[in-house]
DNA sequence: AAATAATTGTGAAATAAATCACAAAAAAAT
DNA sequence: ATTTTTTTGTGATTTATTTCACAATTATTT
């Protein structure tokens, strides 16, 4: 049976992984949920709930294990799943993401690039080469592979996602700030940079009425 | 009276500025709720309570004024606020988000980089310069820049931080996977790009118990 | 002119998420 | 050995968010 995690949650585990490869690197090897709690600056409790979905249990007056809850989260998380990744868009921000090593770390390989450019055909990135777009439709098929990384300019987003759908991509991470239509056996994940953000950096200067 | 907009609220708001911006492209003066709410997968009447937010009242059996719509938007998140800030770590992705121009459009200027690598110090990118880590300080002071976005390794993240806070800078958008201690008047925004990716792209391959 | 259909605005209900509060456990101190 | 302190685990409560349901409005059709 597997469980639902909800977005917020993953999102903490996240977090609680990065302070547990910290204090493996410190040579630490329990924490307790007020630590943890204090550090993000959220309820001890949640944290104590998040952990619970791990089912890692922690022992009173000690805490948990750094090291096994290193390792639920991980396999919650599905880091050990090997994920194959697409870069479509051969950009600054495509070009920073094939070199960002840290998706390995979290299951993510990605196997290739591409892009319209003839000028960047053939370059390679990180090991990995850019390819011709027209050639992904057949590499995905042969390589299996059903995510791709969107990082065109928002001009072409709609064009390549559908293209991309036509070549059978069931999951787009979508980097461009367009809004993509897409059939419904097709998911997108926007990564919204600006919107959250702005929130933050402006909470104290909202207009006044 | 400022109003608090809560995060998802303004993580829609710039999924509804940029259908706003696709309409306005496509020549389309008129857009409905249940328009929006199919195209974000979501319900019709959380797209009219998130209006009501801005003040903006749509027209029965017509919808809203997209142009009306687009410069509430742009107000309420403060995209007018022009928000100065610095790249702190020019390594790839401070390089990439440094060409990324889509951050002026949303009132964020990027006023210059940082490094301590000698080799990269006064190379110009995207018509910013790179200055010397140890410059920071002064021009910060000089400029009135309190906002800094880390690109360093993680290994250097809480150090550089550490300096930063020591620099007055008061709002951290952490893009490093470091989870940085940092006293109560200053804020971060963790940019924890890989978190919720993991739960879209692994919903289904979760482990069975 | 009347009927129909689409759309807003919103109160009520349902769902989800976060916080509170405290019993139980167990290490540390007395 | 007993008390104190810290910490887990969790049920109850509170708060936040989303969805439902429908009256009111107005363009379009008949």
């Amino acid at each position: 049976m597997s469980k639902h995690i909800p977005e917020k949650v993953s999102n903490r585990l996240t977090l609680y992984h990065s302070i547990m490869v910290e204090y493996i690197e410190n040579g630490l090897d329990t924490i307790s949920s007020p630590q943890i709690a204090q550090r993000l600056g959220i309820d001890d409790s949640q944290v104590r709930k998040d952990f619970k979905l791990l089912n890692n249990a922690g022992k009173c007056r000690v805490g948990y294990l750094v090291k096994d809850l290193k390792d639920s989260i991980e396999k919650t998380l599905g880091f050990a799943h090997a994920k194959d990744a697409f870069i479509v868009g051969s950009g600054h921000l495509g070009l920073a993401l094939a070199k960002y090593d840290n998706f390995n770390s979290y299951g993510l390989n990605i196997l290739a690039l591409f892009d319209n450019d003839p000028q960047k055909v053939d370059m390679q990135v990180n090991n990995k080469q850019i390819f011709h777009i027209s050639k992904l439709p057949n590499l995905a098929k042969r390589l299996g592979v059903d995510i791709a990384i969107l990082t065109v300019p928002r001009q072409n987003a709609q064009q390549v996602a559908d293209f991309l759908i036509n070549s059978k991509i069931k999951y787009i991470w979508n980097f461009t700030p367009a809004v993509l239509k897409v059939p419904p056996e097709v998911k997108v994940w926007n990564e919204n940079i600006m919107g959250s953000f702005l929130q933050f950096a402006c909470k104290d200067i909202i207009q006044e009425d």
